[in-house]
DNA sequence: ATGGTCGGGAACCGA
């Protein structure tokens, strides 16, 4: 079974994208982020009606995740525990298909410093504190999203020119590297220990065509999990098309 | 060169 992430940054704009390469790909589940808008205006029924389920955290104009699949989404939970006054859609947990998912939005951060930094940090170690509890279970467990962190240099095209933003901060890859330590295995990494891959490109100044980019968008395996995995890669040529989201796909085929 | 590009939603904010 193929499971993915994707970051659509505008479900409304990118719901033509969505729908080709969900018919090109065939994945069995997939986390959306950034969608956006309100659940009322997600569109189900576009989804409904080429067989996919869903469920929707959303939140108008901003943020905004989701969970599709082949087969029914039973919520777990709509929001990261540890802080109740949080209301930003950023989470969302559902049991899907004999497996715990979850689609996560991190927040990004910048301006570094700053409040919008300091819930970055906040956000990581509720993170982090949840995840301990997930694996506690010692059920397969998926946490697949937009982590808006680059883990090391590897993951970034110009280092320098991003030394300064909040996805670099050595804070920022302290608590991802904690986080994959507690024993989950970042499915893309474990696959390809060595190559310079992205997941996102900027917009602006002609990222895309210089191959400028970002990897930030990861699937987080529990050991039941990682002990499935049968290969991983990203859609890089999604980034290609005409009205494309900054990122792209990125999966995991378990067996 | 103090810019550049998107999406959402209706003037700017967030990325």
């Amino acid at each position: 079974m193929r499971l993915a992430t994707f970051n659509v940054n505008g479900i409304g704009a990118r719901l033509p994208r969505l729908l080709e390469w969900l018919e090109a790909t065939r994945p069995d589940i997939v986390a959306l982020q950034e969608l956006k808008c309100e659940e009322h205006r997600f569109p189900a029924d576009e989804l409904a009606a080429r067989g996919w389920h869903a469920a929707v955290c959303g939140e108008r104009g901003f943020n905004g995740v989701a969970i599709l699949a082949r087969g029914p989404v039973e919520v777990v939970r709509r929001a990261l525990p540890g802080d109740a006054g949080d209301r930003q859609a950023r989470y969302l947990e559902a049991d899907v298909a004999g497996l715990r998912f979850a689609s996560i939005y991190l927040p990004n951060g910048n301006p570094v410093p700053g409040p919008k930094f300091d819930y970055k940090l906040g956000w990581m170690a509720r993170l982090g504190a949840h995840a301990a509890a997930l694996l506690a279970e010692e059920i397969p467990v998926v946490l697949a999203g937009d982590y808006n962190v680059c883990p090391t240099d590897l993951d970034v095209a110009r280092p320098d020119q991003m030394a300064g933003d909040a996805l670099c901060q050595p804070e920022s890859r302290a608590a991802f590297r904690a986080l994959v330590a507690q024993g989950w295995t970042e499915a893309t990494r474990a696959r390809f220990p060595e190559e310079v891959l992205y997941s996102y490109w900027d917009y602006q100044g002609g990222a895309w065509a210089k191959d400028w980019g970002l990897r930030i968008d990861f699937l987080l395996l529990s050991p039941a999990a990682a002990d499935r995995m049968l290969d991983a890669g990203i859609d890089r040529d999604v980034r290609a098309r005409e009205k494309a989201s900054d990122h792209v796909p990125v999966w995991v085929d378990l067996r």
